[in-house]
DNA sequence: ACTTACACCTGCCAGC
DNA sequence: TGCTGGCAGGTGTAAG
């Protein structure tokens, strides 16, 4: 599920419940979901045990949990990721990759503290987490992902300036994380329909004020969604599920082969993209003559 | 520096 | 019932 506006529907709601506590224990149930960290399963244990969290920052898709001490815990949910909290003894779940029990401090100093679970489940373990030392700003680890749409400080003219310089297909750019990050599968191909605009267009055959009306497009459904994704919360539990609500009443293009195109009736229709799927209408998105002329088409 | 293909995982569903 | 192939909201890496 995670696109941009999922990944900030967690952030918010990990920020409300766990800045303040400290890690009492972690255990790793696997070791996948932590690859990316170096020092191991182990040391990444160490690394995180007693340390307070003192804010939860997102940028694009990652976002990570500011300690104290300058580090971080840097998590990416990958395709099937969750980051879920739960009172301690809650059964479970069949894909439960990390355990951390945090100390949350009591209401006021006469009350003992509660206790917490905060869990990574993860069923294909794309996702991960790891402790990037120093990262509680910006984790040195993704200092290569751009802003995303939703950052007051994303710069859209320099936006407009890449993307005019390059040859790649203009949705491949949207799902450039160097270049836009948050950007997946269906808020690009949402955003292309609402622009009007076929995704395989090349970056350097579009206009500026095209490019600036797609980017406001990208805003506009990720605003959307997020307003909408704001509503899976609940008390002590940080809902990932990204099968609810938006999705099912809200997509105009992706995921709607064959159904009729909210415009103009045609059909949706569905091709073969990058290794996975691009949802467009074939009427109100007209293909470059090049990308037609490869698919065979008219 | 840019571009593209592919590997990395598990589970579900349709079709045989 | 069980097999197979196709598909799934992502990203890092390596090679051109």
């Amino acid at each position: 599920m995670p696109e941009l506006p999922e990944v900030e529907v967690v952030r918010a709601g990990l920020e409300r419940h766990v800045v303040g506590s400290t890690i009492a224990s972690v255990e790793v149930l696997h070791p996948r979901p932590v690859r990316r960290d170096h020092r191991g399963s182990t040391g990444f244990v160490a690394a995180l045990v007693g340390q307070r969290i003192v804010a939860v920052r997102r940028r694009g898709k990652y976002f990570w949990l500011a300690l104290a001490n300058g580090d971080a815990l840097l998590g990416h949910l990958g395709m099937s990721g969750q980051m879920l909290l739960h009172e301690p003894g809650a059964a479970d779940e069949r894909h439960l990759r990390v355990r951390f029990t945090l100390r949350v401090p009591g209401p006021d100093s006469a009350r003992p503290p509660a206790t917490l679970e905060m869990r990574f489940v993860d069923q294909r373990m794309f996702g991960g987490l790891a402790v990037s030392e120093g990262g509680a700003e910006l984790p040195t680890e993704i200092v290569h992902i751009a802003r995303d749409p939703i950052d007051p400080e994303f710069d859209d003219e320099e936006f407009v300036r890449r993307a005019r310089r390059r040859t790649s297909a203009v949705k491949r750019l949207l799902l450039d994380q160097g270049l836009i990050s948050g950007v997946g599968n269906i808020y690009a191909d949402e955003a292309l329909w609402r622009a009007k605009l076929h995704g395989e267009r090349p970056g350097d055959r579009l206009t500026g004020p095209v490019l600036r009306d797609l980017l406001g497009h990208v805003r506009a459904v990720m605003g959307e969604a997020l307003a909408q994704g704001g509503t899976s919360f609940d008390a002590l539990y940080v809902n990932v599920n990204g099968e609810s609500g938006y999705f099912d009443r809200s997509l105009d293009a992706y995921g709607q082969e064959g159904r009729p195109c909210g415009r103009c009736g045609t059909p949706i229709r569905r091709v073969a993209f990058m290794n996975r799927s691009s949802y467009f209408c074939p009427s109100c998105q007209r293909p470059p003559r090049t990308a037609s002329r490869r698919a065979g088409g008219r």
